[in-house]
DNA sequence: TTACTAAAGGTCAGTAATGGTCAAAGTCTA
DNA sequence: TAGACTTTGACCATTACTGACCTTTAGTAA
C-alpha cells in the first residue's frame, strides 16, 4: 500500500534506531538493489525525509569505498532553543526552517504532537499574508513568541 | 430520487460501518471508475456529505499512492467546535471572542492550558499586521485552522 | 609521480501518478 | 420557472520515480 520513498524512510529509521553509534552507513547502489530502484532514488528520500531540519546530517564519500552516512542528530533543548531563537531574531525566517524546528522540538519531547500541530497550523495561516516580506516577519515573530512561551510554562 | 452522489454517499457510509479502525482509504480515481463519472465528483460528494458538521474528517495525500481518508468522528466536544467553525467560516472574527472560544476550551478541558496559551500567542502575534480587514481575516483563518486541528488530533 | 580506470555517489530535468479547484452546464423540485 | 442541487471538464498542485550525464576518489600500472 505505501510508497518506496515512505518504506525506504522506515527500514532507515529502523537501522538507525538499532545502531549504538548513533548513525549508518550505507551503499547507494546496494540499497537501491534492495528496494529494487535506481541508486538517484536513495538521493531523494534523503533529500526530503532525512534533511537538517529534521535533526538529520548526511555525509557521503564518493569513489571506491564510497559510502553514504546517516547521522541522527541530538542537540539539547536549550541548544536548540537559543540557537533558533537567535536566528529568528536576526529577521525573518524561512516556513521550512520554522516546521524543522518545531518537529525536532517534538521529537526531544519537549512538545506535545498536539501542540506541535497547533503551532504548525498557525504557521500555516500565514500563507494568506500576501506580501513576501511581511509574512517572513510575521513568522519570525510568531514563532519566537511561541517558542518563548513554551520555555515559561 | 437515488442520483449518483446519494449512491456514493451511502456506498462510503456502508464501508466505514464495516471498517474496524472508523475510517476508510480510497483511491480518488478507482471510486471515480467504479460509478463511472469524473474525478472531481467524489470532492463533490466529500464535500457535501462528509462535511465537519456531519462529523466527518476528510484528510489526502496527493502524488503516487495518494489517496483520501475518511473518518467518522465520535461526536461530543466536535459538536461545540463544529458550532464555533460555523462563525469563523461566516468571515473574520473579532480578537475578543477568538480568545472566548479558546477560554471556553479550556474550562471544558478539551485543551490544556499551555495549548490555549500558545493559541492566544499565535493570536497575539496578528497585531503586527497593519490591515485591520486582513487582520479579521486572518485571525479567522488561524483560529479555525488551530480548530480544525484539534478535532484531529 | 603521472595517468588512467573503475567504482562510487550527485544532479537535474522530465515523466508519471495522484488529488484539488472552480466555473459552467445540466437536472430537479417546490 | 427560479433556485437548489448535481455533474462535468479544463486546468492546477503535489509527490514519487527514473535515467542520462556529471564529479570524485581509490587503486594501480608505467
Amino acid at each position: 500500500m505505501s510508497n518506496l520513498a515512505d518504506r525506504m524512510e522506515e527500514y532507515l529509521k529502523k537501522l538507525l534506531i538499532l545502531s549504538p553509534s548513533g548513525y549508518i552507513d550505507i551503499k547507494r547502489k546496494e540499497l537501491a538493489n534492495k528496494f529494487l530502484c535506481v541508486p538517484s532514488q536513495i538521493n531523494y528520500v534523503l533529500g526530503t525525509r532525512f534533511t537538517l531540519d529534521k535533526g538529520y546530517l548526511v555525509e557521503s564519500k564518493r569513489g571506491g569505498k564510497g559510502y553514504v552516512r546517516i547521522k541522527k542528530l541530538q542537540l539539547s533543548v536549550e541548544n536548540l532553543l537559543s540557537t533558533f531563537l537567535k536566528d529568528i531574531v536576526a529577521g525573518g525566517i524561512s516556513d521550512e526552517r520554522a516546521r524543522g524546528i518545531i518537529q525536532r522540538l517534538y521529537e526531544l519531547k519537549y512538545i506535545s504532537l498536539r501542540e506541535s500541530r497547533l503551532m504548525e497550523t498557525a504557521l500555516n495561516a500565514l500563507k494568506a499574508v500576501e506580501d513576501n516580506t511581511i509574512r517572513e516577519e510575521l513568522r519570525g515573530l510568531l514563532l519566537r513568541d511561541m517558542l518563548l512561551l513554551l520555555i515559561k510554562f
